[in-house]
DNA sequence: GCACGAGCGCAGCGATCGCTGCGTTAGCTG
DNA sequence: CAGCTAACGCAGCGATCGCTGCGCTCGTGC
């Protein structure tokens, strides 16, 4: 399932009302979840927050499963950049130092964690697919450049595995200057 | 939070109708979460599914997400005797490919999942506390014998965090062969 | 500027959830 | 073996959830 094979209605109308209301539910969500748990979390109480009514959410996204995806692909897609500083450690240090700081929001772990629990076909990939495809544009360049990088594999193990373990499993999320010595430890 | 300081009623009577109990409640959510999602994963249902009535599972947990985290306490602990090979490599590359293949099993994620999902205290360190603490007597007994091992953190970073990172965010989880290769990383 | 249609608000409906007294059973204790 | 108490089964109760027709509003294209 692609990040944007989002068959929901609204896509026909992209300018005005549903725009509004998609970024009205997403924000509701994003703000419920940050001030209680995910059991509070239904779209009753999703809708009342958004100002907008049950009956569009139920329409537009289904379940709270759904809803819960839609936003963690709207939250984890975009949002950073992808560094160029003209070399591999370069690109990587300030990845993951972003990537660190993004996941030391509790809001943001928050998000992930009912993401991972609402995740129905399996594991939560659409909280890691942008962050893979960022890095092997990374890689992609530095063999362009004439370098021989890691695998993308490798420095998805030994770079995102803690920062993301950390985020979800231990109640110290990691540091920008504990990111780079991942960094470094790949390299 | 310690794993042992459940306050639920029941270990007054270890040893008869409450074990019992006890036993098919948890029995009945691993299958439930092995067999479908988590937002179907009500109370009654599960009261249902174990042969009790709704009322015992309300009185003894009351929510799904205390039951949930009981259930991984009990199912994260104890399962996995601590290794004593004579070497700080061999126990380590003993535990991860215990480890892995734990992780391997679809319905052992499905828990770990969930559990995430609906811990409420931030992180779900319900399922890493007592891996942390095996590890932590492995590390131990090999300065005991005089060696100089590793952190239990740099160990954690890059053993378990790369094998609960698969299982949680990925579809591939780890092999026990790809598990070794983390211990020889780290060391 | 105007008609069309997609998307939303409104009201209400079964179903089910979470929870609470009360009586009964079953495991611990002397 | 007998008494006690913790834990469970039973029945039922508000509350709320998830969902469905219907009419209306607002964005889009001619």
């Amino acid at each position: 399932m692609s990040p944007t094979s989002q068959k929901a209605p609204g896509d026909a109308r992209p300018g005005g009302r549903s725009a509004r209301v998609r970024a009205a539910v997403h924000r509701a969500v994003e703000e419920l979840l940050a001030e209680s748990t995910v059991e509070a979390l239904t779209i009753p109480v999703i809708a009342d927050r958004a100002g907008v009514h049950s009956t569009t959410v139920y329409r537009r996204w289904g379940s709270v499963g759904e809803l819960l995806a839609a936003v963690a692909i709207n939250r984890f897609s975009g949002d950073l950049v992808v560094p160029d500083t003209g070399t591999l450690r370069g690109d990587l240090e300030q990845w993951a130092t972003d990537v660190a700081t993004d996941l030391a929001d509790p809001d943001v772990s928050a998000l992930m964690r009912a993401t991972v629990g609402a995740s129905k076909n399996g594991p939560a990939d659409v909280c890691v697919v942008d962050r893979r495809a960022q890095l092997a544009a990374m890689l992609a360049r530095e063999t362009e450049r004439g370098g021989r990088p890691p695998s993308v594999e490798q420095v998805e193990d030994f770079v995102l595995g803690p920062l993301y373990y950390r985020a979800t499993y231990t109640a110290q999320p990691g540091d920008p200057a504990w990111a780079r010595t991942l960094v470094t430890h790949v390299l």
